[in-house]
DNA sequence: GTCGACTCGGGTAATTCGGGTC
DNA sequence: AATGTCCGAATTACCCGAGTCG
């Protein structure tokens, strides 16, 4: 969904990158941007590829009527309050395509994941959940956001630039018992994916047990926990408390997040920084690397 | 028709691999491509060809709807049981571009969605649940498998061909309250796709009442509801009920499935069909079609 | 045997190639 | 060092009347 063509033309990159063909020629021979070959010889250039390249040296598009890219594509200091109203909308009424594209829009325009998830998406998320509580979206509404929110993040990862290191650091995710909120888990996962990092997806809904088992099976340098509502607060710190011995005997740097935590909570579980963006988890894991 | 030997046609092959008919043509006049002639002098590119010539020039396949040819006969039996051993091998490590690759490349191979889905998909991660069972498998590989194969899922939803229909039918799809399952649901979803149908699929947790709300907005042809799980059985059929009603009004037929459809519980509930399988939800929504 | 959809072949216009130069 | 422009040759895309397929 992310195009509805895969590849493109070196003179379609051209003109919507405003630059020569020459310079794309020699971009691709570089290997800057992976391309295929026709029997013939001629490039076929993989959108995707092309699109993480522009991100990654800050191109601006001229013309983003490549394929689906939103009109105007003003880089930097977007109006990231129009992008989020119209994400709402989109959000709001289950339109899958223009979810895509107003979120790769954004990546590709030059902005930052971490800005991308704490400027925009999580906004309007909050907006959303907003609108359930005052009764204008409806439950299957929002079910139905979450979903097409998880669908954008899979067609980001494409784009997020892949770690060349021979040994990156592995940063593992997953929410607590009894919290099935997994966007945030993605994002985070993502976030770090951008850092040159490895990262491990576990989802939601994760005993503590298991997440000692996971630190020594994938031995990552960080673990973040998403914590968004704690029923029984003795329980819960009783069953998380392990995790953290695990941890420190292991070095993974645990990173706890969400609306669960809340001061009661943090006072009875230990952990290396609470996030409540993506820049800080970012900057966190940064300041390890 | 010879043999069984699945042929396509030069225009199938120029979609597929996104250029034009000349070049396709042109290739197999080179003897890039083996071709057989009919009488007539029209070309049959063999697909096993075809393929071979895509793998030695490194292209990717724009869209792989060349597949799905009618009487094509499942290559053959033996790699379904081989491919589901390879997956629940790739399932458990966590391994995420074999995963990818062997789901996306039976689909490719030309297995139909539904035997994907019921003979490969489904038995492995049912493996994978026996071995968490038997303590083979640990909680946080369960978990991790689950993720990736809703991203290979994912992949797959880019793969299936898009109804060119002006007005498909539509098929909705959710688990019930409490059920956090959603891989049934995301397999129902490309399973109706793959028909020609629209879809939605609104995730999992989905309260009863607006589900109505959702019945009501979408006007669904088909409202699919996963139940792997019933705590309660009086509240679930006092708070489900009314659904069918809703269901009834807006000529919405409800299918049902999932391994918390016990005898007891469909003796609660009203609904059009249960299913046990992706090939059982396929057949039934074709009857409605 | 009719008919619509598809394909054939070949010609032409438009792109792209690689390399050399500014 | 990097980019843009120009070039002849090669490749690809588009078009169309006639023939073929199912």
């Amino acid at each position: 969904m992310t195009a509805a063509r895969s590849t493109v033309s070196p003179r379609q990159v051209a003109e919507a990158l405003g630059v020569s063909e020459s310079s794309v020629k020699r971009w691709s021979d570089q290997g800057l941007m992976a391309t295929q070959k026709t029997a013939g010889g001629h490039r076929k250039l993989v959108l995707a590829d092309v699109l993480r390249f522009v991100h990654e040296q800050g191109f601006a598009i001229d013309k983003p009527e490549l394929l689906g890219l939103p009109g105007a594509a003003p880089r930097r200091t977007i109006p990231l309050d129009e992008s989020r109203g119209n994400l709402l909308v989109a959000l709001t009424a289950g339109d899958a395509a223009a979810i895509s594209r107003i979120v790769v829009g954004l990546f590709v325009g030059g902005l930052p994941l971490t800005e991308l998830f704490d400027g925009v998406l999580a906004p309007a998320l909050r907006d959303l959940g907003a609108g359930w509580v005052h009764g204008t979206v409806r439950v299957f509404e929002e079910h139905r956001a979450v979903v097409l929110v998880q669908r954008a993040l899979h067609d980001l990862r494409d784009l997020v630039p892949r770690s060349a290191r021979r040994k990156p650091p592995l940063g593992v995710f997953a929410t607590v018992s009894g919290d099935p909120y997994t966007i945030a888990v993605s994002m985070a996962e993502l976030t770090v994916l951008g850092l040159g990092w490895a990262a491990t997806n576990l989802g939601a809904n994760m005993p503590a047990h298991t997440l000692c088992e996971a630190i020594v099976g994938t031995k990552p340098r960080v673990l973040g926990l998403g914590i968004n509502h704690v029923a029984d607060l003795d329980a819960f710190a009783a069953e998380y408390l392990p995790v953290t011995a695990c941890a420190r005997e292991h070095r993974t740097a645990i990173v706890v997040g969400g609306a669960g935590t809340t001061p009661e909570v943090r006072a009875r579980i230990r952990y290396a920084a609470c996030c409540t963006s993506m820049r800080e988890l970012a900057d966190f894991c940064a300041s390890l690397d």
